[in-house]
DNA sequence: TTCCATTGAATGGGTGATCCATTTAATAAT
DNA sequence: ATTATTAAATGGATCACCCATTCAATGGAA
């Protein structure tokens, strides 16, 4: 028999549940303000100190944002998609997943959101993406590899768009940006980059444009192999480590 | 054109980023224990409040755990999954996702992970499922809905478990938690039930054991386009401020 | 009047000292 | 040997400040 651990309950955790629950209810909503530190610590009967952990906690979750100065304060935020990332490279640098399930899992998600892409794409989607592959193109010519590579992210979060359904959209981007980071990694060390990437996103964006799932899936998972690949290269010896942990301006 | 908001360096977030970055980095590890918190703020020159802002900002992030007393400590955590629940029901709370999107990825997501169950799951996934099933059925004969409720969580949550991929099930959680939380508010307020369902469970882990994938994938889109008819029965009128904030005990 | 510099109040950011509550190990009493 | 007591370590919480930033109000100069 095993007992789960009590939680002792303490302060900060039943402000931040309470502030939730009034989000959830819609009392408080985006653009909101909450009252000031030391009225709201008052109200709630608790020191202002106990109070800013709690509202640390919610602006760490990208619940609140706190601003200083007069027409300051806490304000309820519009949910911040990319609070899912930080979950997944927290989940990766505690051990609990590995990089072979998150690729995994990548591959399985992007094949799905081929599929979706396909059914639900709508024209301003293919002209993202247009525009997408020709500034890849640009960059290919330039040989400005790390932009391109940036490119490349944005043309998953585009593709993933194109789903019409910003769930999926969410997992999707969760699934990409470490991997992202990776490639991002082996580029800056090794120099080496993917060959014919803008002949393979032409061809991938004709057949999602034609909505043609099975041949999109298709041209996707074969890419995704590439990449795969080239990523197990040796030289340079990826570490999961110096990819988590090297954290680029911007790469939130 | 447009400038994204500075994001003026607050100490708590520097010392969250480090602690991560030692994380990142295997320098910690799971049990693992920080230093005091008197020690470890003077190491870093800040002072205990502080240090605490950023302490509970990651064990509200489940990286962490706080324990009293002598022999106590910050403790590394194990990675809690149950995390990007808390992110979906975030995002929901503050509408930057729908109902409706929600239940879309959930189909979605669903279908993926019965295919992938189909091709994975061991014997010992099947005989849990099968325990389940079972469990079901006690619970329909002495119609005890609301566990029975419980027990179509955990359902969806060995289904996942059988696809072999952590990754996968963690957003397969993610998607069902609020689902869940709907049938059981459905459940509670009503009494209204999902009819024939353990004949459907039996029919569908009779798919899985098969490995027949289509059929499998067909029996659970199905069940879920039935669940979803129950769930939209007027009486009741579900509110998703209710489901939300209705916090039952057990279900982080 | 119009414009710009000054100023002051509101508000979050941060500090240090202090006490409480819980937990555990060492110690003492039975 | 067993049990009760005590003391130390550690997180939980409070209080009283002070600083830095922001913005509106004020007031003087052009």
């Amino acid at each position: 028999m095993a007992f789960r651990p009590i939680h002792t309950r303490r302060a900060f955790e039943e402000i931040c549940d309470r502030i939730r629950e009034q989000l959830a209810l819609g009392v408080l909503k985006p653009g909101d303000k909450l009252p000031p530190e030391r009225d709201l610590a008052q109200q709630l009967g608790v020191s202002r100190n106990v109070l800013r952990e709690a509202l640390r906690s919610l602006e760490m979750a990208g619940v609140l944002r706190l601003q200083k100065g007069v027409k300051g304060g806490a304000f309820v935020q519009q949910g911040d998609t990319s609070r899912m990332n930080v979950v997944m490279r927290d989940m990766l640098s505690l051990g609990t997943i590995s990089i072979r399930e998150l690729s995994e899992a990548r591959v399985q998600v992007l094949d799905l959101v081929v599929r979706l892409a396909c059914a639900n794409a709508r024209q301003s989607d293919f002209e993202a993406l247009q525009a997408n592959v020709e500034r890849t193109e640009l960059f290919t010519r330039e040989g400005r590899l790390l932009e391109r590579v940036e490119c490349a992210r944005e043309f998953y979060k585009l593709l993933a768009i194109a789903c019409g359904n910003k769930v999926i959209a969410m997992i999707t981007d969760a699934v990409t940006e470490i991997h992202m980071r990776f490639v991002y990694a082996k580029v800056a060390s090794s120099g080496v980059a993917m060959a014919r990437l803008v002949e393979r996103r032409k061809q991938f964006l004709a057949a999602l444009r034609e909505r043609n799932a099975a041949a999109a899936a298709r041209l996707m998972r074969g890419h995704l192999g590439a990449v795969q690949k080239m990523l197990e290269q040796d030289p340079g010896a990826m570490s999961l480590q110096i990819a988590l942990a090297e954290m680029k301006p911007g790469m939130k």
